[in-house]
DNA sequence: TTGAAAGCGCTAACAA
DNA sequence: TTGTTAGCGCTTTCAA
């Protein structure tokens, strides 16, 4: 590997005048920069981004943190970030935590040490002391969640009203018996989506049945499943299912299925997030749409700001979501036509 | 933040024994070892591995490079790789490519620049001969994907076999005139799925009719979708299809249903890979199931035995693969009961 | 068992 | 416009 030595040994000049090439300085004279940068060619020279890093003591990585890579919604959130990312030379690691705190704080640790220069955390176990701890420190963003009190810039979406819009276009349809499939309860956005919930049904006279609403503390496919098989081994069935994410109502469709009911005819469903799935599905799924891709971009250059910025702040940003109706919830015509299998 | 100096001074001992203290060097007698422990948490103070990958000239990171995350496949083969890495203390860096060469390129370049200590590439789109000047160099590992001649570890299945296994499948239920959904047409998988699907229909008796056959150069929801279209407005409609990956199939019955038509009943759809939602979905997916997670986890232990050892070696894995037969291609009694709407 | 000191490759202040 | 030089924080050799 050649080092800057070796390219301003061959180039004649100081590694100084090297560095300002490198790094587009523009003191240099054209002539100077000619043969710099041809030795570099010719050298097949890098610099080594570790030493820049450390002089500069900064690293141009930032740390995206997320319970599971294999939830789709997530997947695009990531998309945003990166191409924002990419656009300021910024470069990202991802990281799963699998929802494990002390998987979390591992990762967290990469700030202290260092490696990376910022932290997106799209949903992390932390407490609110704990996050403030961490932020005091470094350059932190929340993206989807955000706990009272968290003094970190933040993005998302208005989890209440969203879940209550849900909640009201089932009772709308005429469901009184709605099922909730909630999901990990450490998150704040479960907390508003279940007031959401309660209190949709509450302004309709509707009492919530706790043998209807099920926690279930990860979301997937699976978890979905097994939410949906307890709620269907209740004495007195719902009619109406709401899953606070696409993921855990795929889950309870199949459950619904495989017990030879209908959705939406027997059983009408819901879901939360609006991953491109959702659309596809047969039937497609009713569901809010989180602006995913933008929630990235935003967190993103939220970050970048904080980067650059000496002074914390705890600026919020709520994006618009969107209640996309579906086959899963509404008989219509165009059903018949889809899918008798 | 402290620096190995302050807690050598606070300890009252050299850098030096502080460095042996945190590497766990075993000449360091136990009561320095305890002064240095002492002086490290009341600093709280954390290595900077930047200075320490400097030094060391190597980084405990690892590029992990892929066209997209959004594609669930990608998202658990990722798993593995993260569980591996992390198991041996390495991190990973998850860059998407968008099928884009250039963008490949930049993320390779942090090989040269230090900043990763080895790849492992799932589709990648570079040339034999430009994967062997990388592989020159730096440790690799391609999984999923590997371009005869290549000299560098790789894990994947038998695409061939696997993809001929889906076509016989097909004929055996009686099809004749069978669609192919092709995927990018750099990669090698995407050739040889295409010779499994020739080879079985030509032992068949079969002639290949170009008109049903799609290239499709992204792997989405939507290009399965435009596929099937392209596909259904064709003269003499094909009773079955067989989409290179299950992404690309989901999209197609989307299309299909559209169109007013039934999966099975007017025309079978046949996936690959074994995304989880293939099993899940309605009317659920035939597919070929590779072990994803298993795969990562094999191309991390590839990368980790590489990077350890001096010799260059193109050792090759070929893993078990299975086919799935499901609602999609098959009607069955429980498909009656499963989803009128 | 410990310390002194060189140096990884680079940047940036200062001097020329 | 360019060069000299002092480190960034750490590891490691050599000497004590």
């Amino acid at each position: 590997m050649a080092t800057i030595h070796d390219v301003a040994e061959k180039a004649g000049v100081s590694v100084a005048t090297v560095s300002r090439v490198i790094n587009k300085i523009d003191t240099v004279s054209l002539k100077t920069v000619e043969k710099v940068k041809k030795a570099i060619d010719e050298l097949d020279y890098h610099p080594n981004n570790l030493a820049r890093d450390l002089r500069r003591a900064e690293s141009n990585r930032i740390l995206v943190l997320l319970q599971s890579i294999s939830n789709p919604f997530y997947a695009t959130i990531v998309k945003g970030i990166e191409d924002v990312a990419q656009k300021h030379n910024y470069s990202i690691m991802l990281c799963n935590t699998d929802s494990d705190l002390i998987r979390e704080k591992n990762y967290i640790d990469l700030l202290a040490k260092k490696v990376v220069r910022g932290a997106i955390l799209l949903d992390s176990e932390m407490t609110k002391d704990e996050l403030n701890v961490v932020a005091e420190e470094n350059d932190l963003v929340l993206c989807c969640e955000y706990k009272q009190g968290v003094k970190v810039p933040h993005v998302m979406i208005d989890n209440y009203l969203a879940s209550k819009t849900v909640a009201k276009h089932l009772i709308a349809l005429g469901h009184r018996r709605i099922a909730l499939i909630a999901g990990d309860s450490h998150l704040s956005s479960t907390k508003l989506r279940y007031k959401g919930y309660v209190d949709a049904l509450q302004e309709a006279g509707i009492n919530t049945d706790e043998n209807l609403i099920y926690n279930s503390e990860t979301s997937s496919f699976k978890m979905g499943m097994r939410a949906m098989e307890t709620i269907l081994n209740t004495e007195n069935r719902p009619t109406a299912v709401f899953a606070m994410s696409d993921v855990l109502a795929i889950g309870a469709i199949k459950s619904i299925n495989s017990k030879g009911l209908c959705v939406p005819d027997d059983i009408a469903v819901a879901g939360f997030d609006g991953i491109e799935f959702a659309g596809v599905m047969n039937p497609s799924l009713t569901t809010i749409v989180q602006p995913s891709y933008d929630m990235g971009c935003i967190a993103m250059e939220m970050l970048i700001k904080e980067m650059k910025e000496d002074a914390k702040n705890n600026r919020e940003v709520i994006i618009e979501h969107e209640l996309v109706i579906r086959e899963s919830t509404v008989k219509r015509f165009s059903n018949i036509k889809s899918q008798i299998s």
